[in-house]
DNA sequence: TTGTATGCGTTATCAT
DNA sequence: ATGATAACGCATACAA
């Protein structure tokens, strides 16, 4: 590999002239500037991002933390992340952030020693308390996907989980249900907690009876599960309403495995709008979750931050009914 | 963030000893070992991985590049390179390689300049030549997931696509099909040709007439399009092969709008076994595809290399059939 | 316009 | 056992 040196000595300069043509940065005089373009190309030399990263604290860079690589959700969160941060001519360096709290401040932190100017998370585990002393003590800007944070409403990017469950119940009661059975994500999981709890509310509001909540784990197997222990019991419902589309496709399945139609005998509200459901027999009636368009707000919101620009504060984005043929009226 | 200089000045030694203590190189006296930790401890010192990186030229680092974040397959990839690498004591930093030769390039280029002691790379664009020299040229281990390159077998971790095609069409054979469709992947990609020839090739092996193909993205909406086409242009099958499951899906669906039943009426073959394959109404029969030993193996043949120890030459994976209900006989 | 010198935070080679 | 000091490859303030 060529350093900096190699190219002085092929170019007859020192290293600062090297340094301003390669940064633009003052004056140079043309044909020396031409002069160490040769060497470089000569060379074949690439500056180290790593020594400049060390001599300017700033690669050019952003990182971002995900706690989980399932499903369509994450893949089109990476997608549009990378896509948009590469268009504003930086890098997006990905690190898992594994399955405990330890595990993703341990990720953030090994983003921080490699100097990205931004860091993303879009966490599952970490309390809203770390998260604030982290927003505090972190020497970037932390942008935070999936959770408020209070006080830091400008560098968080979620989702109105509440009021899109709303949605859902409104509709589902629209459709003449009244008896109802969820299927939730983990008891540990805060978002699970309000999807069930806009939900719930609902049902409370037009004075009918809370449903009995099954738990998954947002994989279709915990959907198809959670659906048989529900059948088991023998409640009587007309209409589940699962936190995500995968799960949503688990229940159907167990469904149309205990010999029940959907949506004839039982109708079924997903949560995600995965681009599968568009495809399954039936369809999936879901609430669009805009994924891409908060990946893009998170990373603009960095990109501004790392500019020291003015930081607009950000609303709650919400859910979209998206019709299938999963939900039908009673 | 403190520095080795504030630990030297606080526990009166200098930097030499601090970095003895630090990575237990060398003899240390107990007491000042321990006015090391002491300090180290009392200012909240953490290493900078840059600096060390820079004097090292490493990192504990192994990079991942890939080409699309799309479907369970990748996600199974993510995971499992991400999970194996931890546990041998090391970080992954994951990159998106975009879609084009040139962008997978650089990402490789900016992983290596990050000093990362081997990267791995789930490639789709780069040509084999191109491949072959960067094997050559790179001071660190590249390995490659996807693709055989002549002369590095031991760096490659494949599949045999064009064996389980053949699995495949053995299988629809059996079950008395002898007029077939194939949905297939980009003409750009190689494994898509090669699992179409696998499925054609044992079709003339048994004297029946090959397919014609029609090519998806990959996407579960490209099967239902290319499953649309392939019904208007009239021609007579039994079964349609699908180079993946969320075309398989997209293509069910097709005939399912167009009044025709799977299997009943036309059996659907998929490939990768999604998850979510096994909940679908009809459930899907697919080839098995061991990504996640395909990323096990990835990262254990990335860590040998970095030891210098023997490299184990690897064998292609091959798919295994999983029979459910979307495939039946005539 | 260009060069010198210093710093970035480590590791590592010498001495001592 | 410990301490100077030179690398590592670059940026940059200051001189010239």
């Amino acid at each position: 590999m060529a350093t900096i040196k190699d190219v002085c000595k092929l170019a007859g300069v020192s290293k600062a002239t090297v340094s301003r043509v390669l940064n633009s940065t003052g004056q140079v005089k043309k044909s020396t500037a031409d002069a160490v373009y040769q060497a470089i190309s000569a060379l074949d030399y690439k500056p180290s991002s790593l020594a400049r990263a060390l001599a300017t604290n700033s690669t050019n860079t952003i990182g971002l933390v995900v706690s989980a690589f399932e499903g369509a959700y994450f893949s089109s969160l990476l997608r549009k992340a990378s896509q948009t941060t590469l268009q504003a001519g930086k890098q997006l360096l990905i690190m898992d952030g594994g399955h405990s709290s330890a595990s993703e401040q341990l990720a953030i932190e090994s983003l921080v020693e490699r100097k990205v100017d931004a860091v993303i998370l879009y966490t599952r585990q970490i309390p809203e308390a770390v998260l604030k002393q982290l927003m505090n003590d972190l020497s970037i800007p932390l942008i935070i996907i999936n959770q408020q944070v209070e006080g830091f409403e400008e560098r968080c990017i979620s989702f109105n989980q509440y009021e899109a469950a709303q949605q859902a119940a409104e509709y589902l009661l629209s459709k003449g249900h009244k008896e109802f059975a969820c299927i939730t994500g983990p008891e540990s999981s805060i978002n699970s907690h309000l999807r069930l709890q806009g939900f719930q509310d609902t049902l409370i509001k037009y004075n009918l009876q809370t449903c009995t909540a099954y738990h998954g784990d947002y994989f279709t197997q915990s959907g198809y599960h959670a659906c048989n222990e529900l059948l088991a019991s023998k409640q009587s419902f007309t209409a589940i309403f699962a936190a995500n589309d995968n799960m949503a496709m688990g229940a159907i399945r167990a469904l149309h495995d205990a010999g029940l139609q959907v949506p004839q005998d039982i109708s079924v509200l997903g949560f995600d709008n995965d681009p599968a459901g568009e495809f399954t027999i039936p369809s999936l009636t879901t609430i669009m979750l805009p994924v891409e368009e908060m990946a893009y707000t998170a990373v603009k919101q960095a990109l501004q931050l790392i500019d020291k620009q003015e930081i607009s504060t950000i609303a709650l984005f919400s859910g979209n009914l998206i019709v299938r043929e999963s939900v039908d009226h009673l």
